[in-house]
DNA sequence: TCCTTTATTGATAATGATTCTCATTATTAT
DNA sequence: ATAATAATGAGAATCATTATCAATAAAGGA
């Protein structure tokens, strides 16, 4: 009996709603930040205790195909995700020594125009279909700061 | 006998420049792209036939450490590198398909201006010692919109 | 409500990229 | 040359992710 929230965006594409995907949305739609794959799988125990990982990154993968969630890569090796919800259009600043992420939404009007620019130029040069982008900043918190050196 | 080109890079900072390294360095100073470490691997045994892969990685490793090489991370499960010439400052185009990464250095000047902005705004609100920034756009390359649909 | 169809699941094996271990080799400073 | 030690190659180990497959559970219709 999975809740009735999300079911509208999936019977039109002929998947199904389930408990364990149901439980990932959940998740997803509470937990702030940039969660991985094995983040979402520890918290959607709690809720779903006999899902599979291989549960979880197949609804990721259908969520992500479907738009209901961004999935980032900022290095290290895994991949993050997000929950596409109707907030604001951010961007990050990624510590390259502890992999913290912290959102940003500062000069958004500014950053709109610019990429509005670029997007044209770039989309008629080499006849892209550019869909999204990413102006994320790299560097130290300032807990690594002190540590490294 | 390895070259003396990237030499005094090392020796001031106690490494040690070796064939595998100066091989490394070539491929990497002579193709053009965003390889990755296997990519390198391949063409760098055309220099150094016994060269080992898990020598291209700790090589690579090193070369990111000290600036001689950028390290990307544009998605799909492995990381690609650049060598970090004196060359512009350019962003990607990334197609979500196929993973074809094409440079891009339009609109610097007006990028540069904003990205000051941004990165003071954030240093200073986060503690952050901010020292690089990706602004990268991805969509679908031209073959690859035929393909999809 | 009970069927039928077929998407989805969990367990686990398989894969692919990257890192680690360790005995051997090669560089560097002496 | 030689000693001290950084670097190497081979292969094992690890980590994230994907594929396989038999069992299960949604969805729509009878």
């Amino acid at each position: 009996m999975p809740g009735p929230r999300w079911r509208g965006n999936f019977k039109d594409r002929g998947h199904r709603m389930t408990g364990p995907r149901d439980a990932i949305l959940d998740v997803l739609s509470k937990k702030q930040g940039h969660l991985t794959a094995d983040d979402i799988f520890f918290e959607v125990r709690k809720l779903y205790s006999g899902i599979g990982i291989a549960t979880v990154y197949r609804a990721l993968d259908l969520f992500v195909r479907i738009g209901l969630v961004n999935k980032f890569d900022f290095g290290g090796g895994r991949s993050r995700y997000e929950f596409a919800s109707k907030e604001e259009h951010h961007h990050h600043l990624v510590c390259k020594n502890c992999g913290r992420v912290i959102d940003y939404d500062s000069f958004l009007d500014e950053e709109t125009e610019l990429i509005k620019k670029i997007e044209a130029e770039l989309s008629k040069k080499h006849y892209f279909k550019i869909d999204s982008h990413q102006l994320d900043f790299y560097g130290l918190c300032e807990n690594c700061q002190k540590e490294v050196e």
